[in-house]
DNA sequence: TATGTAATTTAACAAGTATCTAATTAGAAG
DNA sequence: CTTCTAATTAGATACTTGTTAAATTACATA
């Protein structure tokens, strides 16, 4: 990762409003009359504020009729956060220990796999601890056409064989960025956008 | 963890020379006007973004004659990472998952222990891992006393029985801000400084 | 005591930023 | 077409910040 990305990102987090509107957005997605309001903040400086954080990836937007609603991009929120760490001490630790990460990461995933899907590939139950969750998440979500529009009823008759609590999982795709919801139309969002969260 | 804390916190990384005089530190500790020759500004510049980073507590400083030596605070920088991603899911999650990660530490911890380290107290090697290696430092450190000032034979004294490469293990002391050296007299860190590494 | 070196402080300036009000655009619905 | 609502843009203001040159402090040593 660039310098100036980073910079761009601290920058982004630099500002209480900022960070309080990070804060509200983890409850749900909010529209910007919402954010003002609540902030004791006018509109306009909403707007402002939210160009930032867009232009740091922190946060994406959903237009339906004329209200924007925004909502979290946790998977940068997760990622750049450590980005600083690895950026300064690139030159220096060994790179085994990355390595170790990703291999520790690997077998998490098979175990995690094998113990919350039944051999016929229904899933038992949804993993309480994050890091779990994401792995069932992604085993299924990779299961879906790169490029191709669904129709929430598409979604629901994939999940449904799989696990009865079709909205749960559906709103769960959504929630970690794994897909993107415009209009009642879902459509995966880009693979680098939900790959590599080994380093969560 | 505060807002005002977190804030200062990116605003101290918000800037691209402060992030490069951390990478140069990376490297080990540098005197301001090494810094301010490298990065081609004046100590006047540097003495003021050193300013900052003491704030946000990412460096510390250690005086020789009238030469001001700067070096990182690893813990600081490792921790205040994902602060920002704590402050901003904590309302959200389940606390489980935090309290599981505490766990795990605290196993990891005990067999960390038990393998590296002989029934006598010996340290059969010193972990490559880094996480597993913080573990046998702050076991090893946290057998000195709070407050005291050690010579540096007292030091080499007291790892000798453990390991015989003290030399490495009272470098890592340092590196890891276990402890902190002044003229020749070393004396350990504040508690707060280097526990509860687990956040890593 | 005088001299030299490293760091800090001060004052100044340019650039950047958070916020507001007022005007404007974009879209929806009567 | 008109009206309403939500968001953005533009312009203004006050505040903050990165940088420098010059003066000052702190310490060491000859």
């Amino acid at each position: 990762m660039q310098l100036d990305k980073i910079v761009s990102y601290h920058k982004a987090l630099a500002d209480p409003t900022r960070i309080k509107i990070l804060i509200i957005l983890a409850e749900g997605e909010r529209n910007g009359q919402v954010l003002a309001e609540k902030l004791h903040v006018t509109p306009a400086t909403i707007t402002h504020h939210a160009t930032k954080l867009r232009e740091a990836s922190l946060i994406n937007e959903r237009r339906d009729k004329n209200t924007i609603y925004f909502l979290l991009n946790d998977y940068f929120i997760h990622n750049n956060a450590t980005a600083i760490v690895e950026l300064i001490y690139r030159n220096v630790g060994n790179k085994k220990e990355v390595d170790a990460m990703e291999e520790t990461h690997k077998k998490l995933q098979e175990s995690v796999i094998n113990n919350f899907f039944t051999a016929e590939g229904k899933l038992k139950q949804i993993p309480a601890q994050l890091k779990k969750k994401l792995i069932v998440l992604e085993h299924l979500v990779s299961q879906l056409e790169e490029g191709r529009k669904y129709t929430e009823k598409e979604i629901n008759h994939f999940i449904k064989p799989v696990h009865e609590d079709f909205a749960t999982i559906r709103r769960e795709f959504i929630m970690h960025q794994f897909m993107y919801r415009e209009n009642e139309i879902y459509e995966l969002n880009p693979r680098e956008l939900w790959a590599r969260w080994e380093t969560l």
